[in-house]
DNA sequence: TAAAGTTGCACAAACGTTTGTGCAAAATTG
DNA sequence: CAATTTTGCACAAACGTTTGTGCAACTTTA
């Protein structure tokens, strides 16, 4: 079976105690002697010992893994995320727990659950929603937590976001300075933090420039390629249709475009289209898509930060909430109709 | 701090064990009578109890934790697999930690040495090259593997693979067949399992339709963008240049068409692509891309179930390997030139 | 020469769970 | 009424690591 400091004890004739402490680089505190240590090296190396981090972490309260809870891991942008938050983690000595909710706050509430009984050092989570019960009792029992491209409004928790509002402003007033004013908008999830901001970037613009918002150009309630699909199908077969449509995630994006070819549309000479986020492909699209670009690497790096941050201080520090700006990337999916 | 199995006891006035026994269900094998039962639930649940799971793991040798080896999760086909994958797990009761190789072999050393320590009940990997002493440690612990995507010839482990030679073959051949000749490939990681076989289906595919290989039109060394780029770039401007070029990933697919555009460029007129694998967007691109479709949910889910299967037989069963079949998806990225 | 200090280690408890085994009291049986 | 069985639990060891504390032998000092 697996080695253990006995084995390295039995083998070099000393006790577990000397092992570990040799082991742990505490021979000169523990003036244990230099044939001793050369002894209880080898004998590890021969048997090819690996410490039992279960064992090491019930006995020290800390298992060098953080848990992250992401909606959606096929999602490119929270791919590209987690790609980057694994690679910071591992080279600060962490593995990470990847726990999936697929928006379901239930699923959240248990992934969680399931992190803490594993024993996770601290949390990244982009939270589903606006609850936050399950939340604070991160923050109660004193563990870090980092909140991701979503936050809780009234939590005083550290998180890493996008100005999702400055980005849908720029994106409305951009196709707005082309002309429209017939712009839709296809959301995501309702009450998240990011689809309330960029609603709220979107109808501002519009009122901002003397633009009615629309309700029936208001569609759309989750992240999903499906939803982008359904309510562009009929948002193109109102009345009358919008001349652009603002789409707030990279899947309702891909579902949108899948609507616009059915319905025979082109980009942008029939309808006009800015996205929120930039995939890799979106230069080399038939229309090349004019969108909102978020800072994805950095806000893996900020965020992971602010957790080994947190990690050291023992949560005596203050709580953050780091704000990052997107870009808009200006392509060639919008069509000026002035 | 934390409530354990002793806070429990206190409160409702038993033992540990008879806490231990009532919790785990165990209460009528050991005859706790119901209203001792009763106690120790209602103590639980007002204390908010949640299991140690370090303790529990410790005790029983068993984490309900796996661990996925993956060379980049930011890479669109590993991460739909990945979201499979946890998905499936999680229904199993199993979380998933995740670690990224970056396609080095030492790197993957070790990750898989992390996830030994952490006690992790078996492992998926995807192996960076041919290399299998690590992997062989795993089986000869008796630990459950499957490897998925890429397998290690000569060795007997589980394997969730797609037949990249029949896919390549396939590929290659549809350019024979639009009546090109001076085709082109793009690799990735040489010797690892998939490339190896895209390779070889290509070059099969050529010799069976009386088509020399020449060695200018067989490039590149990995799966990154940019060596798609680079490639590509040199492609387009040898003396004769190809006609026709086979990448064999997303990503490779990404950077050559940065470089063609870049280039000036068009697909198909100037130039035919067929991919391996299809993304999200292909259909949506300025050529709809050609490509050789991976079933990446089918990879997961097999991996998943073959992982299960592993880890209920205690190692009793023979290993299989699962050859899954892709499909080649026509779009509009190739041009007939006879 | 005795007391004090140093050297090079080991003992045993702790972390929180699970479980093999066993005990005292009560009930049943012959 | 004594022997046996049943009932309803508890004790203590185990898993593998870490560490507070302490011990026996040796050396130094007054």
């Amino acid at each position: 079976m697996l080695v253990t400091l006995n084995d390295i004890a039995e083998k070099s004739g000393v006790s577990v105690t000397t092992v570990s402490r040799v082991l742990n680089n505490k021979h000169e505190k523990y003036r244990i002697s230099l044939e001793t240590k050369k002894n209880v090296l080898k004998a590890a190396k021969d048997l090819n010992y690996r410490p039992n981090e279960l064992a090491r972490g019930l006995r020290l309260k800390k298992t060098h893994t953080v848990g992250l809870v992401v909606p959606d891991i096929s999602n490119p942008f929270f791919a590209h995320i987690t790609h980057t938050i694994q690679s910071y983690m591992y080279q600060s000595g962490y593995s990470l727990i990847i726990c999936v909710t697929n928006e379901n706050i239930e699923t959240e509430i248990r992934q969680i659950d399931l992190l803490r009984s594993k024993g996770v050092d601290g949390y990244i989570i982009m939270p589903v929603g606006q609850e936050s019960g399950h939340l604070q009792e991160i923050l109660n029992s004193n563990k870090p937590l980092v909140l991701l491209d979503r936050c809780i409004e009234d939590m005083n928790a550290n998180a890493v976001v996008v100005d999702n509002y400055a980005g849908a402003y720029k994106a409305t007033e951009h196709l707005v300075q082309n002309g429209h004013r017939r712009i839709a908008i296809v959301q995501g999830l309702l009450n998240t933090y990011t689809n309330n901001a960029r609603l709220n970037g979107y109808k501002d613009a519009l009122k901002d420039h003397g633009i009615a918002v629309h309700e029936r150009y208001v569609v759309g309630n989750d992240f999903r390629k499906e939803n982008g699909y359904i309510e562009t199908k009929l948002l193109l077969n109102l009345g009358d249709p919008p001349t652009a449509i603002f789409t707030t995630s990279d899947l309702i994006t891909l579902g949108a475009m899948q609507a616009i070819f059915e319905e025979k549309c082109t980009i942008p000479e029939d309808i006009s289209i800015v996205a929120f986020d930039d995939v890799d492909f979106a230069p080399y699209l038939v229309a090349p898509l004019t969108v909102v670009r978020q800072p994805k690497e950095l806000m893996g790096e900020v965020a992971v930060k602010l957790l080994i941050e947190e990690m050291r201080a023992k949560g005596k520090k203050d709580k953050k909430r780091i704000v990052l700006m997107p870009e808009l990337v200006i392509r060639k999916s919008v069509r000026n109709i002035l």
